[in-house]
DNA sequence: AGACAGTTGAATTTCTTTAACAATTTTTTA
DNA sequence: TAAAAAATTGTTAAAGAAATTCAACTGTCT
C-alpha cells in the first residue's frame, strides 16, 4: 500500500505536520502539550489508515505511556486542522488516514477480504469543484468508496 | 431532502422491495418471519436515511413491539440482498439508506449544521466503470461523500 | 513567581452492537 | 400427522468504543 509521498526529491518544500498542528493549537489558544506532540508525531510515523487501538499499542511498544483518552481527545484536533480524516467505520471503530500531504484519493474495498486498494481519479476534483459551485459548499474533503469484490477473491469464489 | 423516486408513472415497473428480500430469504434457506417482513416494510417506508433507534422508535409508536435484537440481525440480510447500505457512521452509531430502486447518488455533508444534500454525476458512473476494469473489480457500490460547510453556515461565519 | 485556564490519566459512564440462551415457531422427514 | 431438525425471537448479558468526570498537574501569560 504505497500511500504516501514524503515532501522529498523535487517535489515543493511542505510544512511539517506538527507544525500546522502546533499552529493550529495556537491559533484556538489551547495548549501544545508533550502528550499531544507525541500522539501528532506517532500518527505521522505510520504510513497507512490506522486506528486508535494501534496507535495506543504502538506508542506503549516504544514506552511512551499515554492514556487513550488522550488519544480520543487529540483526534478532533487533527481532524479539524485538516491533517487527518476519518476513512470508514470498521469492524466497530472508526478508521483514520492522513490528508495533509497527500494527493486526494479514493479507495476501493473488498467484502470478502477487506483489502483495501485507492487511486487517484482527476475527475473527482472536476466534480468536487462543480458541486462547491453549485451547492455553495466551501469543501474541505472528500471520502470515495467503491465496495465490492477484488479479483482474488472473485478467484477463489466458484459460483 | 427528496431523494426518492418511487415507481410510479410512466417509469418502468420494479419489484417490490419486500419481494426482493423475500426471494433473497428463501434462496438462503432463511425464513421469511412477521417480524422480518415489518421491519422491512418500516424500512421502506422511511424516505430518508434512518438509523436503527429511529427506526425501532418508529415501529414502537405503530404498537409494534420487536426487538432491537431483531432489527440487528436484519440490517446485514438488508444489506446482502442489495436494498439498503451503510452512508455514514455519526453521532456514535450507523446510518443507512435505500440502495434499490434509488440512482445511485453522492452526499454532500455540513461539518457545521449536519445538514446533508445529495447529488448525482455521471462522471461518477464513469469512474466506477474505469476503476471496476482497471483493478479487475467487480463493485457492489460505492460511496461519495463531499464534506465541507454549506452556505447557510458560511453566512453566519463571520471570520 | 503567581494566577488562571487548559490538560492529563484513571476510572466511570454511556451507548452501540453482538452474543448467549431458553422458549418458540417453522420446516423437513419419516 | 407426529417427531426431529433447524432457524428465529426476545431477554439479558457482554464486549467494546467513545465520551465524560474529576482531582492533580502543567503550560502560559503577566
Amino acid at each position: 500500500m504505497a500511500r504516501t509521498k514524503k515532501g522529498k526529491g523535487q517535489e515543493p518544500e511542505q510544512v511539517p505536520e506538527i507544525d500546522i498542528f502546533r499552529e493550529y493549537i495556537r491559533r484556538k489558544g489551547l495548549r501544545f502539550t508533550p502528550e499531544r506532540e507525541i500522539i501528532v508525531r506517532e500518527i505521522f510515523e505510520i504510513h497507512d489508515h490506522f486506528d486508535v487501538d494501534e496507535l495506543y499499542l504502538r506508542l506503549r511498544n516504544k514506552g511512551k505511556k499515554l492514556s487513550k483518552a488522550s488519544i480520543y481527545r487529540t483526534i478532533p484536533l487533527l481532524k479539524d486542522c485538516g491533517l487527518i480524516q476519518e476513512v470508514y467505520h470498521e469492524d466497530g471503530h472508526m478508521h483514520y488516514e492522513h490528508v495533509y500531504g497527500h494527493e486526494p484519493h479514493a479507495h476501493l474495498r473488498c467484502l470478502t477480504c477487506r483489502r483495501v486498494d485507492e487511486f487517484t481519479d482527476e475527475r473527482l476534483r472536476e466534480i468536487e469543484r462543480d458541486v462547491s459551485e453549485r451547492f455553495g459548499y466551501r469543501l474541505t474533503g472528500f471520502r470515495f468508496e467503491l465496495i465490492g469484490y477484488c479479483p482474488e477473491c472473485l478467484k477463489k469464489e466458484i459460483s
